[in-house]
DNA sequence: TACATTTGCCAC
DNA sequence: AAACGTGGCAAATGTA
């Protein structure tokens, strides 16, 4: 059975002794998608494993569940939306999970298709506002660090920048992926990535990895001391805060146990940033339904996806929703640089320009 | 049958 | 996983 690990751990590393992988805390290796990467090339079975991993996902937890969670009534999904789901202020999603709906691969974009714009008027479209590099702005608000600042106030995209050095591609040649995987080391980095972490996701020398590391902190001087004084604040009053002070307790952080201890510290780094960002889309949220009872509208909020909201609009309240979204939502909050919201119009949450 | 744990992976 | 953070869900496996 390919899908279990134990299983195919014995036949790839027992049958075929194929090089071993990293270890589990159980003792057993790693069959995942990152230690399987690095055995292509030793087995064709690999490629294989790989694909029928990304096809029995996307069926078993989507294509497959979906369906049977249509309202019969209502005709529509009805998903939980837990105001108290996350440590740090998020809200999260279940029954089903709406804020996991898979949009990185094509056919992970066909399931995104699936979400439609039906019941709001005659000739409904979805209407997405999501926050422009949401986090690092907040960054850039804490820290207060020139080169951050000085590029939001000029409207610039510092996920596009660190991709462009990172890659070694003019700003022009930056691809939607390079952007993405920008965007996961910007903040793995500033959530404590290492080298070694750095090292074993892209596939490249510790060296390398630690190289990129500095060159990032040389680049944002900043964000070390955010860092180094969150970490401090924490320890002396046992809790993180948000800017609108939401707290979260990390008592762990003063754990004698250095794993427990850095877990937490990281925590602490994290939470500040994260929860702000949930803070704003919280108040945005509260402001953006108000305003639409106030105006008697037609369109409906019916996602919340952590820094992105998704309506469905009748076709002629579309122009006044765009409005009305980018009034509200870039002034949820008063940061020391701008918020932005890019929007995006669609019959589907699978195409949206 | 019910529930817990482990492993893996989708999103932000 | 010691080794970015925050979640939820499925399947296999183990226990009661
Ligand atoms: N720690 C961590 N946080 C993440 C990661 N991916 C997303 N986030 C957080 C930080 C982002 O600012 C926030 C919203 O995610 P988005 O995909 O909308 O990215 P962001 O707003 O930064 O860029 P964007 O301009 O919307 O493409 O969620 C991640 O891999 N690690
Ligand atoms: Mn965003
Ligand atoms: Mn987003």
């Amino acid at each position: 059975n390919i899908g279990s690990p134990q299983q195919l751990s014995r036949v790839l590393f027992e049958e075929l002794k194929l090089p071993k992988t990293r270890r589990l805390k159980t003792g057993s290796y790693s069959t995942d998608a990152q230690s399987l990467e690095e055995l292509r090339g030793a087995h064709p079975v690999i490629d294989l494993i790989l694909e029928y991993r990304e096809l029995t996902k996307l069926k078993g937890t989507y294509v497959d569940a979906l369906p049977g969670l249509v309202n019969p009534r209502t005709g529509r999904i009805h998903s939980d939306f837990n105001q108290t789901g996350a440590a740090t202020g998020r809200i999260s999603s279940s029954n089903p999970n709406l804020q996991n709906i898979p949009v990185r691969s094509e056919l992970g974009r066909q399931i995104r298709r699936a979400f439609v714009a039906r019941d709001a008027g005659p000739d409904p479209y979805l209407l997405s506002a999501d926050y422009s590099q949401i986090e690092l702005r907040i960054l850039a608000h804490y820290t207060g660090d020139p080169a951050l600042v000085e590029a939001f106030r000029r409207d610039e995209d510092i996920h596009a920048v660190t991709a462009s050095q990172v890659f070694g591609v003019p700003m022009e040649k930056v691809t939607p992926e390079m952007r993405r995987r920008a965007k996961v080391f910007n903040f793995g980095v500033l959530y404590g990535l290492t080298p070694y972490g750095l090292s074993v996701r892209e596939r490249i020398p510790q060296e390398e990895a630690a190289e990129f590391i500095r060159r990032y902190f040389e680049k944002y001087p900043g964000v070390r001391r955010y860092i180094e004084e969150t970490v401090q604040r924490t320890r002396e009053l046992g809790y993180a805060e948000t800017i609108f002070g939401r707290r979260r307790y990390l008592p762990e952080i003063n754990s004698p146990n250095a794993n427990v201890r850095q877990a937490a510290e990281r925590a602490a780094i994290n939470m500040p940033i994260q929860g702000t960002n949930a803070d704003i889309m919280k108040i945005a949220m509260a402001r953006v339904q108000q305003e639409m009872d106030r105006r008697g509208l037609r369109s409906m909020m019916v996602l919340q996806v952590h820094d992105e909201l998704i309506f469905e609009c009748p076709a002629n309240e579309l122009e006044e929703m765009q409005g009305l979204v980018l009034d509200i939502m870039p002034n949820a909050a008063q940061l020391a640089v701008p918020l932005k919201v890019d929007v995006k119009v669609g019959k589907t949450w699978g195409d949206m320009e």
